[in-house]
DNA sequence: GTGTTTTTTGACGACAAGTCAATAATTGAC
DNA sequence: GTCAATTATTGACTTGTCGTCAAAAAACAC
């Protein structure tokens, strides 16, 4: 029984291994550049042992994928804890997706090749069950903060909305805008000069027009906001590098 | 000269035909199923035809995206002249983007991969530029509603936000809503039953959370879009079919 | 009709995915 | 310590695609 869990950790070691040399190509060359060959050239082992890890590059994808979207889940459950009253939780959470973009670029632009359609479709369901359960429980997280704030009276959803679906809209503005500022160099060309003010600003709104307690006018939010980034990020950065330290 | 401009129309016609036959398999089998070889095959043509032509299918992708995105400006244009009040008009804007992703599915699959980063770097400046002039004259319609009803004292944009990064946040959050419909199918197993319904909850809040005049509840905000949608569609369909026979 | 230019063709080299029979290493029974 | 059985590793091989290019065919000019 020890026997066998020795030489599980000893493939489990390589398998992190794999991942270690896959991901900074993946991230900065792209899928295309992802070839078993080479990752087993860079690994000094022969193709096939690769194969034995992972049946093709799109699964190796994923497991990159799992990682990345564990990391945000820790980010999450840390701001949900964070603060007093829900409204400055959910901005808490806000600043750790900010926080997500910006300072784990390597997990937020494999979570965009997690989500292409080819990559997606060929991966086992095995690994899109533990994405899906990642993103379920961010979900449930901010939905939680959702309820709290409607438990303690300083919220009311509109028209049989969901908590869930509450979320969606700030979920959906939030992912769009990332999306859009990372696939649209252009974006200043198009007058839009601080998408990330942006967003904030209309996040405020969007929960001011909810009439979320306490409301707060854009002006003072925005600096709430930035104190916020100050205070949380060295302790997101700590998350992170426990993350990636317990990975080893 | 004549004889040049017939040869010319010869070309453009054959280059339409390629378009014609990759759109199919670009949409229903994805990128990795398009390939040179096959249109080859299917138009009876040598490969190396097809390759005087498009230097790599990824131009194919762009080319389509080009047929895409001048699809999306129509229904803009449209949209944007419609109705009274700007308000209204965004409200239509709105109707359009919801008439694009539902009944232009081939143009919305086709927009995504465009956005794909490994498609997108390989095409040449020259097709990108169209894209992106596109993307411009979308937005300045869209920006333009906004100015009109900033002029008319009907809103007031806060703290030097430009028309531009206020019509980011909508952009940002129906694209953001369309990317995740698209590409997470258990959105109803995550509590989101009716995206496109809390979607326009959302922007309607967003707009009242701005006091864009004349402000409305939700609850007739969404009578109101179903009865635009309905009025809307059979308009934008002819606009559609307009535009696919103006390519033939 | 003939020489020139343009277009089309498909064979070819390069490279990556994924397979698998042969080889090497590990294990555990005796 | 030996050896048969099991397990892991290897890299040559098949298949398929990209993108090129010299040769063949077609179109054209005169």
């Amino acid at each position: 029984m020890a026997e066998l869990t020795r030489k599980q950790r000893e493939i489990e070691r390589r398998t992190a291994e794999i991942l270690r040399v896959a991901k900074p190509i993946l991230v900065h060359e792209g899928f295309h550049a992802l070839s078993m060959d080479r990752v087993a050239a860079e690994m000094e082992y022969a193709k096939g042992t690769i194969y034995n890890h992972f049946p093709h590059k799109e699964e190796i994808v994923l497991a990159l994928a799992v990682e990345s979207m564990e990391l945000r889940r820790k980010l999450f459950e840390f701001c949900a804890a964070w603060g007093g009253k829900p409204r400055s939780r959910m901005m808490a959470i806000g600043t750790a997706c900010e926080f997500y973009t910006q300072h784990c670029s390597d997990a937020f632009v494999i979570e965009q090749w997690m989500r292409n359609h080819s990559v997606w479709e060929k991966s086992s369901q095995q690994r899109q069950n533990l994405v899906r359960q990642c993103e379920g429980q961010c979900m449930s997280l901010v939905a939680g903060v959702v309820r709290d704030a409607i438990g303690q009276g300083e919220l009311v959803v509109p028209l049989g909305m969901t908590p869930e679906e509450f979320v969606f809209g700030l979920w959906a503005i939030t992912f769009g805008c990332q999306i859009l500022t990372a696939s649209s160099p252009s974006l200043s060309s198009l007058g839009v000069h601080d998408p990330t003010r942006a967003i904030r600003i209309h996040c405020a709104t969007l929960l001011n027009g909810f009439d979320w307690q306490p409301v707060t006018t854009v002006g003072p939010y925005l600096e709430q906001a930035d104190q916020m980034a100050k205070d949380l990020t060295p302790r997101l950065q700590h998350l992170q590098s426990q993350h990636y330290r317990g990975l080893e």
